[in-house]
DNA sequence: GCAATAGTGTCTTTGAGACAGTATAGG
DNA sequence: CCTATACTGTCTCAAAGACACTATTGC
């Protein structure tokens, strides 16, 4: 019999949703699914799910799960953004909800979309259950706090990409044009990546270098200001 | 009867945490209270409560309450930090904490005093209860990632302040010293600041002009960077 | 050769640090 | 006047933006 430590108050619903961020055809978006279950059943909405306490060791444990179940994705590196909670977002009762962010090449969502996930503008996502548009507005906004000088625009490529595409992230996430020169400078300068020694091979003029993230600013979607 | 909305699964214990900020003689300084129950009953740890779901409307409601209750604080400003969670942090359960930051002067502390409430190094806090030692390791690093340009340091301070007194609260916080000369010009530029007109009272050698937090910047900890 | 894309060199601007100098107070 | 503190001016240096220039590829 499952046990409520709360004693004389209700127990608070916890969930955990997930802003999946990706760049798709040079244009920044989310991963929604259709909810299938009550509050807003139907209705687009963040990937999400409840704690399982007997099943997850912590939060963390909780978004693996959930992201694996809902759309098949495995080993993918999340930050935490934030916590969100009220008494009358969900109609089950106080309920609380622990944001985290995610961000994914979008060649890597194949098994996603075979679940039924798709995308969204992650400006204008559209309507999205509950509070999810506010939720996608903070997480855009810290996305872009620390994509300035961060490495967060390597996310959204593969191990290996050249100069120009790594750039053209960059000015995807921030909406941005950036200065050819000075962007080279600071990637190489702050040690945010490596040569390969490799050229690509798909391009009409002349073939870039390609280089790869710096292994040394490993985990953490912020290795940015402090050099 | 309180409901426990979970079902098959355990209800998780939810609670805040405030780590509480002060600048006491020039130190870096948290609030800790000897905790009044299990777990570590009798041990320093950090002002906090669960939350009371029948009661309390957010989260925020809950660190009203609970800042209120434990530590006599009334019109805090707080800030989330994170959560943390794990299935053994608490013996009773699953367990999650939300953490929040807040930043008092001094001598606005003397109802958490009244309260059995004492301070403790930032740095060397000694031992603390379950993982705040950890906690109070987090909110340092972010202070501290936030205090280098942004008005945190005046939450510190009187609503009027001399820029030496204003300097000294930014190098207490950083732990480094700053040149004066550099440390005005940025307070000046980037309009954190303004003149109130009038000049300190006591002092020994010339008297300070007074200044208090610029109220365009009002409501975040981190009016910083953008400018 | 030309078009297309990748990559470099260099001038200017901005802002931070260093530090010496000046100003205003009490005695 | 001297001492103590507050405040300013100016030099230097590092990093970012602007933007013209050169390099390499396919045709």
């Amino acid at each position: 019999m499952p046990t409520n430590p709360y004693g004389r108050h209700d127990a608070p619903i916890v969930t955990v949703d997930v802003v999946i961020f990706t760049l798709d055809a040079g244009e920044l978006k989310v991963v929604v699914a259709r909810r299938p279950r009550e509050p807003d059943m139907g209705v687009e909405g963040l990937i999400g799910g409840w704690v399982h306490t007997n099943e997850d060791e912590t939060l963390e444990a909780t978004v693996e799960r959930v992201l694996r179940v809902k759309a098949g994705l495995e080993n993918v590196f999340v930050e935490q953004l934030e916590t969100v909670s009220s008494a009358t977002r969900h109609p089950e009762g106080w309920s609380l909800s622990v944001v985290y962010m995610a961000i994914l090449p979008v060649d890597e969502l194949q098994p996603a979309f075979d679940l039924g996930c798709i995308l969204r503008p992650a400006e204008t996502p559209g309507r999205l259950a509950m509070d999810h548009e506010k939720i996608v507005g903070i997480a855009l906004r810290r996305l872009r706090g620390k994509g300035a000088y961060s490495t967060i625009p390597m996310e959204f490529l593969p191990d290996e990409f050249s100069m120009p595409q790594l750039q053209s992230a960059y000015e995807s996430v921030m909406g941005e044009k950036l200065d050819q020169s000075s962007f080279r400078r600071r990637m190489i300068e702050r040690e945010l990546i490596v040569e390969t020694g490799r050229r690509e091979v798909t391009s009409t003029g002349r073939k870039a270098e390609l280089y790869r993230a710096n292994e040394k600013n490993k985990g953490t979607f912020d290795r940015s200001l402090r050099r």
